[in-house]
DNA sequence: GGTAAGATTGTCT
DNA sequence: GACAATCTTACCG
């Protein structure tokens, strides 16, 4: 299965709405490893989120990809025909590329596991707002490809 | 030891 | 637009 971020979203140190922000834990522990590794958690006991840890402890959640291949292995995974909405938020791209807590920790660079690499860079981002907290923790730390149709919509939708 | 809230999604109104 | 599903962590007693 292959895909293009075209949604990401990010999370510092000292970032009230960071898993890391009040300290280690058994859960956000792959936040506190190595850069360059997968942060995999369960979101409301459902869904499972992708991030790539950066400087510990900080992340990037991977909130979109637009599906380029294995579509029908995604479609399986997901139940959904609807190849926009195989990948767009994080719990759906999780639950189409099969990332489970299997994942967590796993260096990125495993092309038989996990695999993010530097692709075309994408020059047309919009930068917003996070989705899915409370106003006061609101950061502009929101990166969305401009135009894609594969974003998750947000609460109010990709500003322009 | 008990309760409330959360980096979400799908379904119903 | 509102709410349930479901489980882990945070916080209070």
């Amino acid at each position: 299965m292959i895909g293009r971020i075209v949604e990401a979203e990010a999370y510092g140190r000292g970032d009230p709405g960071s898993h890391a922000y009040r300290g280690p834990t058994p859960r956000n522990a792959s936040m506190f490893g190595p850069a360059g590794r997968a942060y995999v958690y369960i979101s409301h006991g459902i869904h499972h989120c992708l991030n790539v840890v950066c400087d510990a402890p900080s992340a990037v959640l991977l909130r979109a990809v637009e599906p380029l291949e294995g579509l029908e292995a995604m479609a399986l995974r997901r139940g959904v025909d609807e190849p926009r909405l195989l990948c767009a938020g994080p719990g759906r791209l999780a639950q189409a590329m099969g990332i489970t807590l299997a994942d967590d920790g796993v260096p990125i660079h495993r092309r038989d596991r996990l695999w993010i690499a530097a692709g075309e860079p994408v020059r047309d981002m919009a930068v917003t707002l996070r989705v899915g907290m409370s106003d006061a923790v609101n950061r502009p730390w929101r990166f969305v490809e401009r135009g894609t149709r594969f974003a998750s919509r947000g609460v109010s939708g990709p500003r322009r």
